[in-house]
DNA sequence: TGTCTACTTCATGAAGTTTTCACTTTTAAT
DNA sequence: ATTAAAAGTGAAAACTTCATGAAGTAGACA
């Protein structure tokens, strides 16, 4: 397991490559926001991990980790932050970042959310999925086809969200109406057909991306 | 994308639910440690996302969540707790919670820490079963027969598979028929014998894959 | 209060699937 | 070789499933 600390208060940086190390990980240290900017977008896979000061000198870490996240850096990201108001970890968490602490911090409050962020199966989803002409923003819930915007109601995107995250994967009606409905029973009710029919419509589905399983139910795919 | 809230402070709960619904999600509610913990161990995939508070009547979040991962419950598990102590943290995720939040918060950060653990993929794992000419991949139920797909009804889709999970082995005319029927009586019908013999078309069995057991059932083998 | 919107239900027809049935072929035992 | 039981076949009939338009309902909001 190597971590990569992106930290410009140099004293810091090394206690928290001292402990990590500690614990058996292969730890590098970068100060500047650009530098390590390129240096994970050129290697991808060299780290596991990256615990990210939000204050940086050149770029800072929002600005940073957005652009990861853009350019689909999967890497787990710990942000770290003297600031601790809850605005500011919600800009950490939407550009991004996996986890968001505070300064100052206990190592062993950071060690419990390393262990938790390295527990997690590799990549996180990246915040806007797609498949073929469809692309769809999953935190401001925009949805696009073939680049242009397509306003959908709450159900329709949640029927479309599932079934984008199960790209592939054949989707049955009552997977597609437990995971959107609360505590229902599905049979009798051919709500999900409607919502399938009218999402259909409105991204223009000549293509049939929704394919129609029959007999079991639906899925997405090219 | 289903949320289930275990929460005993039931306006709490209930604020949570609603913002929660507003942003789209399906949100259930559970007020005990113990129903809770039954409830997602008896249908693990019902829920993309729990939201557990640490204090709870009859059994503690972190004993209903420490529990759950020893069962290999997956759902990501963001925690909520009074207390805001680094120890309580720690026990908190390594009691295998993925996320950790003390009360009071507010609700912006709840959702988007909600947020960055739905970001998190699924583990999927796709099952291909493969004998001879034949495979089936039983998620998106593409069925393929030298490299050329075939396309199956369910029914046939459902004695095929059953066939190709019990390689080898002969299995009885009723038992492929409990398997792909519900609760029926197979005697008096050669439903099966039709199914196998349009299955037999269908893959072009002439090196006959599927062999009659005469006075028994059918087996699959190379 | 009415109007709007999202959602659900219902009725329908068309398309597709499954079952049945009468018949033929194969098999194994004599 | 004969025979009876078992398995296979093709086609028609019975049944399911799905897409769809339209009508109905509920809740938000002014």
């Amino acid at each position: 397991m190597k971590i990569l600390i992106v930290e410009d208060n140099i004293k810091l940086a090394e206690n928290i490559k001292q402990g990590l190390m500690q614990e058996g990980y292969a730890v590098d240290v970068i100060s500047e926001g650009l530098a390590a900017e390129r240096r994970i977008l050129i290697n991808r896979d060299e780290y596991d991990l990256v615990i990210l000061d939000r204050m940086l000198p050149g770029k800072d870490g929002v600005s940073v980790c957005y652009n990861w996240r853009e350019n689909e850096v999967t890497i787990p990201i710990l942000m770290l932050t003297a600031l601790n108001t809850t605005d500011d970890k919600v800009i950490g968490l939407d550009a991004g970042a996996d986890d968001y602490l505070a300064k100052p911090f206990a190592f062993k409050e950071l060690l419990a959310r390393v262990h938790a962020l390295l527990r997690r199966p590799k990549q996180s989803f990246p915040d806007i999925l797609t498949n073929g002409d469809i692309s769809i923003n999953t935190t401001n819930r925009i949805v696009k086809c073939k680049n242009k915007p397509v306003s959908l109601t709450l159900k329709e995107f949640m029927v479309l969200e599932y079934l984008m995250r199960n790209v592939n994967k054949v989707v049955t009606r009552d997977e597609l109406y437990s995971h959107a409905w609360d505590f229902a029973d599905s049979s009798f009710s051919n709500t999900v057909d409607v919502h399938i029919k009218n999402l259909r419509k409105k991204i223009n589905d000549n293509a049939k991306i929704i394919q129609t399983i029959r007999g079991v139910g639906y899925k997405m795919g090219l």
